[in-house]
DNA sequence: TATGAATGAGACTTCATTCAT
DNA sequence: AATGAATGAAGTCTCATTCAT
C-alpha cells in the first residue's frame, strides 16, 4: 500500500487540529492500538517525525485531547454559573447528565484516555470540578437544590454519571440508567 | 548488586501466596513501577523466571490479585444476604461503605489496579455486583430500603464510594466524604 | 491434570531406556515440542530432574537415540559384510534402500534429528557410512557391483535414499520412488 | 566496547540489503551464532531494532537469503528450458552440478540455512524443482537423457549434488566427487 | 535414586523518540 | 515545516540446567 503522500504544507495551526483529531478519531473507534505515535500520525495522513514537531510526547498529545475534550464542558458549566438569565436548573443538570453519559457510553477507549485517573488533583480535574461545583451553588443558592458541599456534589455526580456510562457502553439499558440518576439527583438534591 | 540468594525452597502455595503478597505490597506501596514482573520477583525475594512458574503473564498475576482483593468483599457480603439473623441494614450499608472507602482511600495503585476496568460485564465485576446486589434486595424486601433495581443501585453504590476513596487518597477530609456519603445513601434509598 | 506419580524405583537401565523410549516417541510423532526436557520426562512418566541423573545434557540425548537408531542398521549392514554365507547383492541392496526410506519417510522429526549434519566427520557418521561401504565392496569384489570408490557411493546412496524418504513424507508416490531408486541403482551399479 | 556508530541514513532498499549481506556474510563465516539478530546488526553496523524495520523475524530474514541465493538458480535453469538456442545438454548439466557443489561445498552454514528442510512442499522449494525438471525435460524431448519423471530427477540430482558439496566440505577430494557425479549422471541418464 | 521447585542468562520484540535530510 | 529511517533502552518470556530435599 503506497499511500505516496507528498509533502503537505499546512500552518501549525491546521497540523496540529489535524493530529489532535486523528487521536480522538482512533481512541474513539476502540480498535485496540499499541503503537500510538504510529497509529495517529499515519491517521492525520502525516510522517511519524511531524508528531515530535507539535507534541513533545504522547501525554503532552493526551493533554491537548483532554482539553479539547473538556473544553466544551467547561464552558457550558461557565456560562451556566456566569449567565443574568433565568436558568431551569432540574432541566440543566438532567441535560447536562444526559450528555455526559451518553459521551462515557459512547463505545472505545476514549473517555477513558480523558478521564481515567482524573482526580480533582490534576489541573484538569480541578478546573472541570470548579466549574461544575460554580453552577450548582447558583442553583443552591436559588434554592432549587439542598445546600451542600458543591465541590463534593460535582465529584460524586461525575463518579455516578461515570458508572452509568459505563454500564451503558457495557451493554445495560440507557434509558433505565438515565431514570436511575434522574431519580437520585432528585431525591439527593431536592431540598 | 548481587545479592546472592540462596535457593529457598517452598510449597508451590507458599511461593505463589509470596508473590501475590509481593505484588500486592508493591500495587499499595504506589512507587512507580514500570517493570512489574522484575520488580515483584525482587520484593519476593525470588528469580524472575520463578514468577512465570506460577503465573503465564502480568495480567494473570492481576487476576489472582484481584480475587484475594474482592473475595473478602464477596464472603461478606454474601453473609449478609444469607443470614438468617435479623440485620440492621442501615449500620450494614454505613459499615460497608466506610470499609470500601478506607481501602480504596489508602494510597497507592492497589484498587486502580484491581479495579480499573472492572465493568459488570467482567466475571470478577459480575460476582461482586451480584453479592451487593442480593444483599440490597433483602434490605428492601424488608422494607428499609426502598425498591429500586438492586443491580444498578449496586453499581452505582459502588461508583460513589469510588469517588469518595479517590478523593479521600487525594487529601480531602475523610469526614466529610463519610458524612456525604451517608447522607446520600439515607436521601436515595429510604423508602 | 495431578497425574500424581509416586516414585517408581527402576534398574538405571531399564529407567534409562524409558527416558529414551520417551524421546524417540516424542521425535516421531511430528508435534512441534519446544520444551525437549520437559516433554521427554512427562512422556516417560518421570520426573525433570530425573532426566540429568542419566543424560548430562540434551545433546547427550540426541546422541543416545542416534545410537539406539543407528545400531539396528550398523549390526545389518556389519553381518552382510562378514557373512560366509552368499549373500544375493542386489537384493540385499534393494531392501534396505526400502527400509531406509521407509524409515525416513515416516513422517515426524526423528529421522530429522537423527540424521541432520550427520556427516562423515561425525563419528556415528563414519561408523554408518564405513558399515554400508565394507558391504558394498564385498559386493564389488564378488563381482556383482561396479568397481567404484565405495565410500561415495555409500554417502550417495544414503543422500538418494534421504531424498525419497522426505519426498514420500511430502506426500509424494512411495511406489514411484522406490522404483525410481531402484532403477538408480541398477544403471549406476551394474557392471 | 561503545563503538559509538554514528545514524548512517540509507535508502530502505540499500539498508535491506545491508543486512541481507551482512546475514549470508555470517551464515558463511560458519561462526556458531546464537543470538542471529544482534550478530547480523552488529556486522551490518546497524541498531539492533533496525533488523525490526526491514524483517519480522530471523525467519523472515532467511527467507530474504533464500530468495536472493535461489533467484540466480532458478533464473538460469529457466533459461535453460526456455531458450531457442541448441543446448549441449551433457555440458549443462556437468555446468549447473559443478556450480551448485561449489556453493554447497563452501564452508559455512549458508548452504544448510537456505536449503535444510526445504522439501518440495514450500514454495521455493517446488519453484527450484521446478526449474530444474523444466529444463531436464527439454533434454528428454530432445534424446539426450533417458526419459525419466523429471521431477524424481531434479529431487534425487539436487540430493547428489548436496552430498557431494557436503563431503567436500568435510574435507574430501572436489575432483572425487566431481567426478564421481559425472559418472553417475552419465550412467542414470543416457538413453 | 528420584524429585520438581527454582534459577537466570539471554532470546525475541516493541515503540517512543531522535535526527539527518 | 516536514519527513521517515534509525535508534536502543526496556520489556516480555523461555527453557536447559541446578540443587535442596
Amino acid at each position: 500500500m503506497v499511500t505516496s503522500r507528498s509533502r503537505r504544507r499546512l500552518s501549525p495551526e491546521a497540523r496540529r487540529g489535524e493530529l489532535i483529531d486523528a487521536a480522538i478519531r482512533l481512541l474513539e473507534s476502540g480498535k485496540p492500538v499499541t503503537n500510538w505515535v504510529q497509529a495517529v500520525t499515519a491517521e492525520a495522513d502525516a510522517a511519524k517525525g511531524t508528531f515530535y514537531v507539535y507534541f513533545s510526547s504522547w501525554e503532552d498529545m493526551l493533554v491537548a485531547v483532554r482539553d479539547r475534550v473538556l473544553s466544551d464542558y467547561i464552558d457550558r458549566f461557565r456560562r451556566l454559573a456566569e449567565t443574568t438569565e433565568p436558568v431551569d436548573w432540574w432541566e440543566a443538570i438532567d441535560a447536562e447528565c444526559v450528555r455526559a453519559i451518553d459521551l462515557i457510553g459512547r463505545p472505545g477507549g476514549l473517555h477513558d484516555a480523558v478521564f481515567h485517573g482524573m482526580s480533582p488533583t490534576t489541573e484538569d480535574g480541578r478546573e472541570m470540578a470548579e466549574a461544575i461545583a460554580a453552577a450548582l451553588r447558583r442553583g443552591m443558592d436559588e434554592g432549587v437544590f439542598r445546600s451542600l458541599d458543591a465541590h463534593m456534589v460535582a465529584m460524586t455526580l461525575f463518579a455516578v454519571v461515570h458508572a452509568a456510562g459505563d454500564a451503558i457502553a457495557a451493554g445495560e439499558s440507557r434509558e433505565q440508567w438515565l431514570e436511575a440518576v434522574r431519580d437520585l439527583t432528585r431525591r439527593w438534591l431536592s431540598p
